[in-house]
DNA sequence: ATAGGGTTAG
């Protein structure tokens, strides 16, 4: 019969053996004394010998505490902590179970065990274990009630420890006051504890925290004043720095210590992982290995979380090598973070399926894990995979909810965000802002304006008005659904616009056709100081096209180039082509082509083409057909365009070669639709190739619709009547509360081909009267002025545009 | 028997 508790292993390898030593005896490989008692006396045997090494405590291995404890907790006949505190109620073992079960996170536990010791029998260390519980627990209310209790009682005194936990509960607050320090600081001097190198970083750290810029000097008189200066003390200082943005007051005293110390390498690394700057980060890794400084594991996880940040595959692919190489030494415990960051550099560098190999080699995974895979499927565009991770992971959090929330609206899959959402409501989770936002997201998407308002309703119960990501969601979401008033509610009430926020405004007013107003918002913008990025000049230009306000188009889009040194990109080339042109100038549009920096693009192509269309320059129009037919496929709008422009050059044959090639290539037809509201109902028009309405078609259509509007759960009553209005078009009337409920159907985002065909049906319908208010709802969203003016004749054969499916 | 810093997912 081997021994038990079987005997600990050599000192070299003790952390990664003691803890396979603990998972072995819970998972019962080792033989285990029959008795209970023999059991609980072998296993307190165990835990004073890791004690003893110094294991238990050591706050790299909290791991093999919680094995330890999950050890005690095993099964509930034997020797369960409580039984194990029954037979010892002091405070000796209270400590220890206060200290352990913080350790794992139980702070309900520990606070319990706490409680149970009777007054009279606390003494200071057990005070201290749950002071320092409550930090951890980031709570520093209670703590400093502890420590109140303990400097009120009339026997006990608090000691360097006491003060110790107690400044890192109280390091926890968020918006710390300077004033706080320094009253802590004079506490800590009165009772002469200052002098205790945990007590004086506790101290560092609690200054480097605060708010107030000036703390970094005081932090600095107590480093000098310090008598001994530990490792902890400098990477105290060096957090400190990063945290206070001072990236290079940490690497002076980072210097300043030459590296002796191994972890503060560690925190270097790091701050400049936090503070963006990778390069910086690696070359650090490459000199600690050049000095044969072992990396732990949270070198190797910041390493590589720098790698993936900058791109630098190769680098973390090399760091990678070198961990297998090393994994040995780490326990499982230990590795999970390095491999959680393994999953997201190969994620990022797009290898997806070795991020999912590497998952599925890991023998310990968190929800980061999954997490991780989580998103590393979403973004690269693996929906369908991402959906099904989301459904078998074993564990959720809030974060996994809003990833796939977010994910479903980025994939063009609003309703299934928005059913999801719901689905996590019901199972009481509580949505953070960014789910909240992408909840939104969705409705903007798909015009849902009223269930949009109810979430802003929702935002503000829960609190989260002053969040940007909710704030920006919510603008873009109103600007979608037409709702320019409300947007611009949002945007003032938001307390601090970033340049999203902005960029978001202008880009809702130039969109309704409030050009000027995009304009003056953006110089605005400007005036307070906010640096345009890309996305300004591309909403800027929207907006001057929206106005037809060519000019100043071209004065935006060099100023760009000359004032804010950004480089403008093919979408910027495109949208101002598309300007040029809708302006009948589409000379000069082509002429800008040729002083582009790179080839024309398919969007510049389409750029020139949809120019040409207007002006009915047919033989430019033709050539840019070519350009773009040798790049197809790009996207399944192309094809139709193509069609449409080789017909209207009369070239009958190319357009027959583009629509077999679209037959061949299976590119679907799908029929579209638009709406139209008139006093309390909205009319929906069926668009797409109405020469075939066959009345299945057209009722599997409608059901299609109803059904998708039962899942949105929005109008459950709604009817749909069929009204035969003209035998080329079908039109049905939605008996709803006046909601915008055919917008659900993505109609905003209807394209001009779109519009030019339902006007045209109307003109077949006669019905001049819905035609009129239909081109008012057009004017200024995604169609120009002009365009529709064009329409004004209803000049049937005219049209070059043809339909869109 | 109790303490201080450093890590990963959007």
């Amino acid at each position: 019969m081997p021994p038990w508790p079987p005997p600990l292993p050599a000192v070299a390898s003790l952390p990664y053996q003691c803890s396979v030593l603990l998972r072995n005896l819970a998972a019962r490989h080792s033989p285990v004394p029959s008795s209970p008692s023999s059991f609980l006396r072998a296993l307190r045997c165990l835990h004073a010998r890791l004690l003893s090494a110094a294991l238990l405590h050591n706050p790299s291995h909290p791991h093999l505490t919680l094995r330890l404890l999950h050890l005690y907790t095993l099964s509930p006949d034997l020797a369960t902590p409580a039984i194990l505190f029954r037979s010892d109620p002091g405070p000796i073992a209270a400590t220890s179970l206060v200290s352990a079960y913080a350790i794992a996170g139980r702070l309900p536990d520990a606070a319990s065990f706490f409680d149970y010791v009777p007054l009279h029998r606390r003494d200071t260390v057990l005070h201290n274990a749950m002071i320092s519980a409550f930090a951890r627990a980031s709570l520093a209310a209670p703590a400093v009630s502890v420590f109140r209790s303990l400097l009120g009682s009339a026997s006990l005194r608090p000691d360097d420890y006491s003060f110790t936990a107690l400044l890192s509960a109280v390091g926890q607050m968020h918006n710390l006051a300077a004033p706080h320090c320094t009253q802590l600081h004079g506490a800590v001097l009165r009772l002469g504890v200052g002098a205790v190198s945990s007590v004086s970083n506790a101290l560092i750290a609690l200054y480097m925290k605060c708010d107030a810029p000036e703390v970094a000097r005081d932090a600095r008189k107590v480093l000098d004043e310090m008598p001994v200066k530990d490792e902890l003390t400098w990477t105290t200082i060096v957090v400190g720095y990063v945290r206070k943005g001072d990236v290079h007051a940490a690497r002076s005293a980072f210097d300043e210590v030459d590296g002796e110390f191994d972890v503060v390498w560690n925190a270097m690394i790091s701050g400049y992982v936090q503070s963006g700057m990778c390069a910086e980060a690696f070359e650090l890794f490459r000199k600690m290995v050049s000095k044969r400084i072992p990396p732990d594991e949270f070198t190797f996880t910041s390493v590589l979380s720098a790698c993936a940040n900058a791109g630098f595959f190769l680098h973390g692919k090399s760091v990678h090598g070198q961990f297998i190489r090393l994994q040995p030494d780490f326990v499982p415990e230990a590795a999970l973070p390095v491999n959680n960051a393994l999953v997201t550099l190969y994620s990022k560098s797009g290898k997806i399926s070795v991020a999912a190999k590497i998952l599925d080699s890991m023998s310990l995974k968190d929800v980061v894990s999954w997490n991780t895979i989580l998103s590393g499927y979403i973004e690269s565009g693996c929906l369908d995979n991402a959906a099904s991770v989301f459904k078998e992971m074993p564990y959720k959090s809030e974060l996994s909810w809003m990833v796939m929330v977010s994910g479903y609206v980025h994939g063009g899959l609003a309703e299934d965000a928005l059913k999801l959402f719901n689905q996590m409501r019901s199972e009481d989770v509580k949505p953070c802002d960014y789910t909240y936002a992408g909840a939104i997201a969705a409705c903007g998407e798909l015009g849902a304006l009223k269930h949009g308002k109810q979430l802003h309703a929702h935002i503000v119960q829960c609190g989260f008005e002053a969040s940007n990501s909710a704030g920006n969601a919510l603008l873009t979401m109103y600007a979608r659904c037409g709702a320019v008033k409300d947007a611009r509610i949002v945007f003032l009430v938001m307390p601090n616009v970033d340049s999203v926020s902005w960029n978001a405004m202008i880009s809702a007013l130039g969109q309704h056709g409030h050009g000027r107003e995009a304009l003056e918002l953006f110089d605005q913008m400007v005036a307070r100081g906010i640096y345009p990025d890309r996305i300004s000049f591309l909403t800027i230009l929207t907006a001057c096209n929206h106005a037809g306000l060519v000019d100043e188009g071209f004065q935006y889009f060099e100023s760009m180039k000359r004032d804010f040194s950004i480089i403008p990109g093919e979408d910027h080339y495109a949208r101002l082509i598309d300007l040029l042109g809708r302006a009948g100038r589409i000379g000069e549009a082509r002429d800008l082509i040729k002083t582009m920096p790179f080839e024309p693009t398919p969007a510049i192509w389409e750029a020139i083409l949809s120019g040409c269309r207007v002006n009915g320059d047919m033989e430019l129009g033709a050539y840019a057909a070519d350009q773009l037919f040798e790049m197809i496929p790009q996207h399944d709008a192309t094809y139709i365009l193509l069609s449409n422009t080789y017909s209207a050059a009369g070239r009958w044959v190319d357009a027959a070669r583009v629509r077999k090639l679209m037959r061949d290539r299976g590119v679907k037809k799908e029929p579209g639709c638009s709406w139209i509201e008139v006093g309390n109902k909205v009319h929906v028009f069926l668009v797409g190739d109405t020469k075939h309405p066959e009345a299945h078609t057209v009722y599997k259509f409608l059901e299609m619709v109803g059904a998708k509007m039962r899942k949105l759960g929005f109008v459950p009553d709604t009817k749909f009547v069929l009204q035969d209005m003209a035998p080329h078009q079908k039109e049905y009337v939605l008996a709803a509360h006046s909601e915008k409920l055919a917008v659900s159907f993505g109609l905003l985002k209807l394209p001009l081909g779109a519009t030019v065909t339902v006007l045209k049906n109307l003109k077949i319908c006669g019905d001049c009267h819905t035609a009129m208010m239909f081109m008012s709802l057009a004017v200024g969203r995604e169609i120009v002025v002009r365009d529709v003016r064009r329409f004004h004749h209803f000049n049937d054969g005219e049209c070059s545009c043809g339909n869109y499916w």
